[in-house]
DNA sequence: TTGATATATCGATAGATCACGATACATTGA
DNA sequence: TCAATGTATCGTGATCTATCGATATATCAA
């Protein structure tokens, strides 16, 4: 073991890329929505206001780093949660963002002042 | 309440963005060293392997959504950690990224099987 | 003032990401 | 077979991000 108490940097990648996946508006929608039961592409596409074609590629960006499966059925295809840590994730960032108590944190978005 | 149980969309957007800022490899060392307490910007370039002055932009990107705050004493620049939800998160990914007993989760990286 | 140290900013380039249209593939039913 | 539905992939261009060198600012000491 090297420090005792941090990740090596190559874990530390690996978690970077794992939240830089979940960094997406829609892909958290659809976390959200998948972690309340499994759903089909399309149904996700209409939840999330987006093309069917742009669910599509963000469930195989989230099925492709270990977040999501998939299992098709008949023509649909049903994504669920593969990664059991996520609803955890997805708590502390609800925790963080849904509370009506801080509603305007800092400046998100981008500009400076 | 608009759903009960999810964020809309706006705060959704605020939450990528921040989890967006969080997605960087030097920048989750750079988390975990400042939850253990203050630092400069050149301590934390030393610990990371990276030049001062691209410590110091990764500092900017942190403080700037909130996650960080700042206080110069003297020559050296003291960052510390402004939100407190920043140790429930870091606890999640550590608990994911750095539980021995499942090195190797998927497949991260880019590959398929 | 000058010089050294610590931090921050600027500008340019390479690479990644995103959204979109077009299209291909898979399945079902006629 | 064909057409319709649901899903996936492929290009392309626009936008964003990372990284680096050069430089600017701030503070201290002499």
């Amino acid at each position: 073991m090297r420090d005792g108490k941090t990740i090596d940097m190559e874990l530390l990648a690996q978690a970077a890329e794992c939240l830089k996946t979940i960094a997406h508006p829609v892909r958290l929608r659809m976390i959200q929505l998948l972690l309340h039961g499994e759903h089909t592409v399309g149904a996700l596409a209409q939840a999330c206001s987006v093309a069917p074609h742009v669910a599509s590629e963000h469930l195989r960006l989230m099925q492709h780093c270990g977040l999501m499966a998939s299992e098709r059925e008949g023509r649909k295809v049903y994504y669920r949660v593969a990664e059991p840590h996520l609803a955890d994730l997805m708590g502390c960032i609800e925790a963080r963002f849904s509370n009506p108590s801080s509603p305007e944190p800092q400046n998100y978005g981008g500009e400076r002042e």
